[in-house]
RNA sequence: GGGCGAAUAGCUCAGCUGGGAGAGCAUCGGCCUUACAAGCCGAGGGUCACAGGUUCGAUCCCUGUUUCGCCCACCA
C-alpha cells in the first residue's frame, strides 16, 4: 500500500497551491444577480500603510470562517474586500521617506505631494492584500475598494452635500484638538487621554490696587500668558468681596477681571482659576459666558506667538519653564505641588494636543444618532455580545459633534468653494466653477481634506456603488454581519450606523460581532516599541496557515483579550498534523473501495460504525449552532474533539480490526463508513482549516460533486443512518475496554502483554452487548482469553473493575501484583465512597426530596444505586485481596 | 468621577437559561502496538478571589470587598 500523501504535512506547498487555484476559479467571486440567499460582509478595510498584525489575522479569520461556511451552506457570499486611505498615517509615512531625502511636503507643493503618496501606494500599497491572501481569506478580490476610489469619492461628495444642504454640516469657530506635530484638527475621538504625574504650580496674581494675591493653581502655567480672567465660585465667601475687581497679570502687566463661575470648585487647590479662554475648553465656555477676551498665545506648531510678548518664539514646553522661573523670580511662584492628570495626545503620533481656537467644519451628528440607537433598541441590528450595547448606547447618547476636517492633504478634499467676490460657500457634488451666490468666477476650494472616518463611515453602500442604485446594493446591503476589534465601536462602528441609515435608510449590517484584542503572552499589548510582536506571517511560516486559524478561533470567545501563547499554535499544528494523518491511514486502507458503489443506509452496521455515525452527526449540529451563535470556540472544540479523541483515538482503532480482517463484506462496510466521516469531517473543518482539507478532500478516492471543498454542502447532521441506542451500547463496550485499560495501566502490565479478562454481567442485555463487542475488547485492551455472561465462573483471585452493571475480572495467577491491586482499590473505593455520601446527603433531604424536579431526582437515586452497587463490589474485591495477603 | 470586563488545575483558558468542576499545554508512570513519538495507554492535580445573601441546591443569581485590566469624562 502507497500512502497518497506525503508522510508529514506540509503547509506551504498546499496553501499557496489552492489558493491560486481557487482565485483563479472564482470560488471568491460574488454574483448579484445570484438566486441564492445573500451573506454579505465588508472587510474592516485595513490602512494601505498597514502590515499585517495579530488582530488582521483573528479579525480576518473569523470573517472567513463565516464566509466559508455560508457559502457551504448555500448561500451567495460576497466578502468584500479593500483598504482605507488612512489620512494623516499615510501622510506621516510618505512625509517621513521625505524627509529622508532632505525634502518636506512644503517643498513639493500639494499636487505633487498627492501624486507622490499616489506613487506610494501603487509600489507598497497591496501588501496587506497579499497577506490576506496568506491567511487563506476568501474575499472577493475582483471587487477590492480604495477610500479613494473614484467611486466612493463620489460617495463621500454626495454624503457631504446632502448633509450641508440639510443644515447638518456646518463651519464653526471653536476650540479643537490640535496637533502641532501633524498640524491638524482632531477629534475628540483621535485624541487618546494618558494619566500622567504632572505637577500643580500655585502661582500668584496680585490684586489690583491692593497688597492681596489671589493664588490659582493651574497645571500648565505657561497658558498664563493668554489668561483674560480669574474666575472663583459666587458663593465663596473668601473671595467675595473680591468680585468684579481686578488682578494684574503676572509678566505681561495685563488687568484682568476677577469674574464668578460656578464651575470653579470650591474645594481644589485654593478655589481660585485662571481663566484662559483660547487654550482650555473650560476655559473657552466660561470665556463665552462672561464675554471674555480670547487670546491665543500659540502658532500652530505649539511656539508662542506675538501675544506672548517677551517670550514669543518659545517653544510651548521652554515657555514653561521660563515663565515659572520668571515668576519665581519675582516671588509669585508659591509653590509646586505633585498632581496626577490626563493629557491628551494625538493617536497618529502620541505628541501632546493642544486645545486650539480655530475654524472647523462639523457634522451635527444629534439627529443621526437618535436613528442609531433606536435601530439597535429595536433590533434591526444585533450586537453580539450583547454587553457592548450598553457601550454603543452610552456613547451615542453622549455624543458630540463631529469636527470632520483635517489640515493635510492627503484625503478627501472638502467640496466647498469660497467666494473672493462676495464670500459666500458654494458646496458642491461637482467641482465648483462658479460661485452658488453671486455667480463670480473667483473661487478657491477648501484646502481642508476630511477625516478618514467620514469615508470610512460609507463603507458598506460606497463600496457597492453608492449613490447609484446598483444590482450588488439591492442584493448584499444590508450586510448580514460586522466582525471588528472593540476599539473601533466608536470610530468606525457607530458612525456606519448613522451614516448607513441617512444614505440607505436602512441599517448597514445586521449583527455586529465585536471579538476581543490580541496580545502577548503576559497580556500586554503588542507593540514595535515593547518588542513583544508576534508577526502572523511568520507564524504561518513556522506553524502553517490552518494551525494559525484554527488557534485565532478557539481563542476567539475570550472577553477582551487574547493572551496568544505559541505553545498554543503549536499544539494545534499537532492537531492538523492528525488530521492529515487520520487521513493518510484512510486513504492507505481505501485503495481497493470505490465509495459510489456501496450506500451505507442499506448496510448492516457495526456497533461501532453506529456509534461514530451518531457522534459525527450531533458534531454536525453542534458545530452549525455554535457558528450561528458566533460561539466560534465551541465549534473549534467540537471538531477538534470529534476529530482526535472520538475518530482518531476510537473509530480507526475499532476499524482497524475489520479492515485487517478477512470478512470482505465487513471490510467493505468499514472501508464505506471510514469514508463517510473522513468526508464529512472535512467538510465540517473546512471554514477553520481550508487548505489542509482541501488537500485531503482532493486525494480521496471516487467521483466528487464539485471542483472543490470550498463549494461542497456544508454538514448538518442529516442523513447519516443514525442509531443512537446502538451507539449507546456501543459506549458500555468502550467503558469496559476503558476499564481494563486502566488496570493494567494503574498495575503496570505492558502493553506487549495479553491478559485474560472475565466479564460478570448482572443483566443478560449487558453480556449480549458485550458478547457482541468482543473483538473490540479484545483488540483495544489487549485482551486473550475472554469470558463473558451472566454468571460466569469467576477466577478467585483477581483484579477488579466496574462498568454499568458489569463485573470485570483480571486473574492475577502470577500476572500481577497484590499490593500494587490492593492500592488501586483503596484509590477506586475512596472516590466511589465520594459519589455515595455525595448523593446519599443530598437524597436524604427532606427538601431536596420535596423540591427538585422529578428528573433531578431520578438521575441522583440512579447515580446513588449504581455507586452503592459499585462500591460493593469494590469493597469485596479488596477483602479477597487481603486474604491473600 | 462614571461605566465595563477579568479573577476556575502549575500555565493559557472553556464552562449555554443554577442540579455530581472541563480542555490544551506542563507534570508523573508505561509504550518505537505497520496513520501519526507532532504519537499511543494510564495517572496525579482545583475551599471555582474573599465575605454575606437568595435557594432543597450556587463556579453560575443578588449585595459588598479586594486585586488586575480596559473604555469614557472639561475639575484647573
Amino acid at each position: 500500500m502507497e500512502p497518497k500523501l506525503s508522510k508529514a504535512y506540509d503547509p506551504a506547498d498546499v496553501e499557496t497551491r489552492w489558493y491560486r487555484a481557487w482565485e483563479a476559479d472564482g470560488c471568491f467571486h460574488a454574483v448579484a444577480d445570484s438566486p441564492k440567499p445573500h451573506y454579505s460582509i465588508v472587510i474592516p478595510p485595513p490602512n494601505v500603510t498597514g502590515v499585517l498584525h495579530m488582530g488582521h489575522a483573528l479579525n480576518n479569520t473569523l470573517q472567513d470562517v463565516l464566509c466559508r461556511w455560508k457559502r457551504m451552506t448555500g448561500h451567495e457570499v460576497l466578502w468584500m474586500p479593500g483598504t482605507d486611505h488612512a489620512g494623516i498615517a499615510t501622510q506621516n509615512v510618505v512625509e517621513k521617506q521625505l524627509a529622508g531625502e532632505g525634502l518636506d511636503r512644503h517643498a513639493l507643493g500639494r499636487e505633487e505631494f498627492i501624486a507622490r503618496v499616489w506613487k506610494w501606494r501603487a509600489e507598497s500599497g497591496g501588501q496587506i492584500i497579499n497577506q490576506l491572501k496568506r491567511l487563506g481569506a476568501s474575499c472577493d478580490w475582483e471587487r477590492e475598494r480604495f477610500t479613494m476610489d473614484e467611486g466612493l469619492s463620489k460617495a463621500v461628495r454626495e454624503i457631504f452635500v446632502r448633509l450641508y444642504e440639510e443644515g447638518l454640516i456646518y463651519r464653526d469657530n471653536r476650540l479643537i484638538n490640535w496637533c502641532p506635530r501633524c498640524h491638524t484638527a482632531l477629534s475628540d475621538l483621535e485624541v487618546e487621554h494618558d494619566e500622567k504625574q504632572g505637577h500643580l504650580w500655585h502661582l500668584r496674581y496680585p490684586v489690583k490696587g491692593s497688597p492681596r494675591f489671589l493664588v490659582v493653581a493651574t497645571t500648565r502655567p505657561e497658558t498664563m500668558l493668554g489668561d483674560t480672567a480669574v474666575a472663583v465660585h459666587p458663593e465663596d465667601e473668601r473671595y467675595a468681596d473680591l468680585i468684579g475687581q481686578t488682578v494684574v497679570l503676572p509678566l505681561l502687566g495685563r488687568e484682568i477681571p476677577i469674574i464668578a463661575d460656578d464651575y470653579v470648585d470650591r474645594e481644589f487647590g485654593t478655589g481660585v482659576v485662571k481663566i484662559t479662554p483660547a487654550h482650555d475648553f473650560n476655559d473657552f465656555e466660561v470665556g463665552k459666558r462672561h464675554s471674555l477676551e480670547f487670546i491665543n498665545i500659540l502658532d500652530s506648531s505649539g511656539f508662542i506667538n506675538e501675544n506672548g510678548g517677551p517670550y514669543r518664539g518659545l517653544e510651548r514646553g521652554a515657555a514653561r519653564g521660563k515663565v515659572v522661573a520668571d515668576l519665581d523670580a519675582q516671588g509669585l511662584l508659591e509653590k509646586i505641588d505633585s498632581h496626577a492628570n490626563a493629557v491628551g495626545e494625538c493617536y497618529r503620533c502620541k505628541t501632546v494636543i493642544e486645545p486650539f481656537l480655530s475654524l472647523q467644519w462639523y457634522v451635527n451628528v444629534q439627529p443621526l444618532a437618535a436613528e442609531a440607537i433606536k435601530a439597535v433598541q429595536q433590533g434591526e441590528t444585533r450586537i453580539v455580545p450583547t454587553q457592548w450595547e450598553k457601550t454603543y448606547f452610552e456613547w451615542m447618547f453622549n455624543i458630540k459633534d463631529w469636527c470632520i476636517s483635517r489640515q493635510i492633504w492627503w484625503g478627501h478634499r472638502i467640496p466647498a468653494w469660497y467666494c473672493d467676490d462676495c464670500g459666500a460657500i458654494t458646496v458642491s457634488r461637482a467641482d465648483a466653477s462658479a460661485c452658488s451666490h453671486c455667480g463670480s468666477r473667483q473661487l478657491r476650494q477648501e484646502t481642508d481634506v476630511l477625516d478618514t472616518w467620514f469615508s470610512s463611515a460609507l463603507w458598506p453602500f460606497s463600496t457597492m456603488g453608492w449613490p447609484e442604485r446598483t444590482e450588488t446594493l439591492a442584493k448584499f446591503y444590508p450586510t448580514s454581519c460586522l466582525v471588528t476589534g472593540f476599539d473601533i465601536l466608536f470610530f468606525w462602528v457607530a458612525r456606519m450606523m448613522m451614516m448607513g441609515i441617512k444614505s440607505m435608510g436602512e441599517v448597514p449590517f445586521t449583527d455586529v460581532y465585536i471579538h476581543a484584542l490580541v496580545r502577548d503572552a503576559q497580556g500586554q499589548k503588542m507593540s514595535k516599541s515593547k518588542g513583544n510582536v508576534i508577526d502572523p506571517l511568520s507564524v504561518i511560516d513556522e506553524y502553517g496557515a490552518d494551525a494559525f486559524r484554527f488557534t485565532l478561533t478557539a481563542f476567539a470567545a475570550m472577553g477582551r483579550d487574547i493572551k496568544l501563547a505559541t505553545e498554543r499554535i503549536a499544539g494545534y499544528k499537532a492537531f492538523a498534523n492528525k488530521l492529515w494523518n487520520a487521513a493518510r491511514f484512510t486513504l492507505m486502507n481505501l485503495e481497493d473501495f470505490d465509495p459510489q458503489v456501496i450506500d451505507l443506509s442499506k448496510l448492516e452496521l457495526s456497533p461501532a460504525d453506529r456509534w461514530i455515525l451518531v457522534r459525527l452527526a450531533e458534531t454536525a449540529r453542534e458545530v452549525n449552532r455554535a457558528l450561528a451563535e458566533y460561539k466560534f470556540n465551541e465549534a473549534a472544540s467540537l471538531l477538534y474533539a470529534f476529530t482526535w479523541h472520538y475518530f482518531c483515538d476510537w473509530y480507526i482503532e475499532l476499524a482497524k480490526e475489520e479492515l485487517y480482517g478477512t470478512d470482505l463484506a465487513a471490510k467493505a462496510r468499514v472501508q464505506k463508513t471510514l469514508f463517510t466521516v473522513l468526508e464529512e469531517l472535512l467538510r465540517l473543518l473546512h471554514p477553520l482549516m481550508p487548505f489542509i482539507t482541501e488537500e485531503i478532500w482532493q486525494a480521496l478516492p471516487g467521483e466528487r460533486p464539485c471542483a472543490y471543498i470550498m463549494l461542497a454542502p456544508y454538514p448538518t447532521g442529516e442523513g447519516l443512518p443514525q442509531d443512537v441506542e446502538g451507539a449507546a451500547r456501543m459506549e458500555l463496550v468502550m467503558e469496559v475496554v476503558r476499564a481494563i485499560r486502566n488496570i493494567r495501566g494503574e498495575m503496570n502490565v505492558a502493553p506487549s502483554r495479553q491478559v485474560t479478562a472475565v466479564l460478570d454481567c448482572k443483566s443478560p442485555a449487558s453480556a449480549e452487548i458485550l458478547k457482541g463487542g468482543e473483538r473490540y475488547i479484545r483488540a483495544l485492551a489487549r485482551v486473550g482469553e475472554l469470558t463473558c455472561g451472566v454468571g460466569v465462573a469467576r477466577p478467585d483471585q483477581a483484579a477488579t473493575q466496574v462498568a454499568g452493571d458489569v463485573e470485570i475480572l483480571l486473574p492475577l495467577a502470577g500476572l500481577i501484583d497484590i499490593d500494587a491491586e490492593e492500592q488501586r482499590l483503596v484509590k477506586e473505593i475512596a472516590k466511589v465512597e465520594k459519589d455515595v455520601t455525595l448523593f446519599a446527603k443530598k437524597l436524604g433531604n427532606e427538601a431536596f426530596i420535596a423540591k427538585a424536579p422529578p428528573e433531578v431526582l431520578e438521575k441522583d437515586r440512579g447515580k446513588l444505586s449504581e455507586a452503592q452497587e459499585k462500591l460493593e463490589i469494590l469493597q469485596q474485591s479488596l477483602e479477597k485481596i487481603r486474604g491473600l495477603k
